[in-house]
DNA sequence: GTCTATACTTGGATAGAC
DNA sequence: GTCTATCCAAGTATAGAC
């Protein structure tokens, strides 16, 4: 008879790693220290080492999360006509741009991805699956004429996520809408692919 | 008689920012520790503070030079023909997106600018006057019938940064080739303002 | 002006009682 | 499993000799 209640142990985990995530958007991974997350989680040092190993644990399992909610969203964007898949792809990526809380841990991710491999793998392999599944949309779409590529299916794909970036880049500006500039972005895409007018 | 010699005095400091650039974007700014610099630098952290406040202080007046260089460019493209001056900013901007060195102290300005609110100043005066001048080059170019903007000049304008970004931020991918892809940022923006194939 | 040595602070992680 | 207390390392910045 086990006990640990396997259910209560993640769900502690998963407090945490809630928890931490506001504090890692707000401050930063390097200025965020685990003694603020404590008092944040309202829990002590030694308990929180119970159940990450570091710090950068609890960063990670951030990621890995997510990770596993975007696989969901590519399975069923395969269903639709390729051209519509593309667009929701590119819309549930910029979900998180729309709440200002999250904008700052995709800033915090990126600096650190370069210098963490194992969370570079990660995020690596998260970005190659959206790529992956664009670049076969798109060149469906093409194929079945609802777009005219001008590069290549996969360079397409990159741009897609580049013009994400470039969202996310701009919302450090106060002053920019991430709402209304959505729909600009799918302008955007729009005309670079050749595809009727949104 | 002054004992300083401002020549010298600047040449040093110069020395040590060049030097710390290059360790901030290969570790980031937080896991750069004076002594690394000091030690890079070959002079002793005595010295060092002797010729900068903080640690920050540094990291600070790396980006005031960039700054500085930024407004001759801006100025020289109000020279050219509207459109033509458009890509010469964004060829600027792009220049050390080429620089693979550079690319990691862009990432950690960003990632530092929404916690430093003087460096926050610095960077935003700097991107408000590219913005500034893209959108007067923009609606000059609209005004003269070389584009034609399917949104405000300011938006378009906004844009064009975004895509900038989204070309560095696919720089953390080591397929990635900048130097190919600069191209396929000016196709993208010349179809989404409605310019002549380029 | 530049150095060596070091004071002072903070932070990540651990030990051991309960 | 959770706490308190604490260790040890690292980091910024300063003091004072030269």
């Amino acid at each position: 008879m086990r006990t640990v209640d396997p259910v209560k142990h993640a769900a502690k985990k998963r407090h945490i790693t809630d928890t931490a995530a506001g504090l890692f958007a707000e401050k930063g991974f390097d200025r965020t220290t685990v003694a603020d997350i404590c008092k944040a989680a309202d829990i002590s040092t030694g308990s929180l080492f119970h159940y990450f190993p570091t710090k950068r644990a609890i960063f990670r399992e951030i990621f890995e999360q997510d990770g596993k909610d975007n696989a969901e969203i590519l399975a069923r964007a395969g269903e639709l006509s390729p051209w519509d898949g593309v667009l929701m792809v590119i819309d549930h990526l910029c979900v998180p741009a729309l709440d200002r809380s999250v904008a700052g841990l995709v800033l915090e991710v990126v600096a650190q991805a370069s210098r963490d491999p194992e969370l570079w793998e990660l995020v690596a392999r998260n970005e190659q699956a959206v790529r992956d599944e664009l670049a076969v949309l798109l060149q469906r779409a093409h194929d079945a004429g609802q777009i005219k590529l001008p590069v290549s299916a996969r360079t397409a794909a990159t741009w897609a996520q580049g013009l994400v970036d470039g969202l996310y880049g701009r919302l450090v500006d106060p002053d920019f809408d991430a709402t209304a500039q959505v729909s600009t972005l799918r302008l955007i895409l729009s005309r670079f692919v050749g595809a009727q007018a949104p």
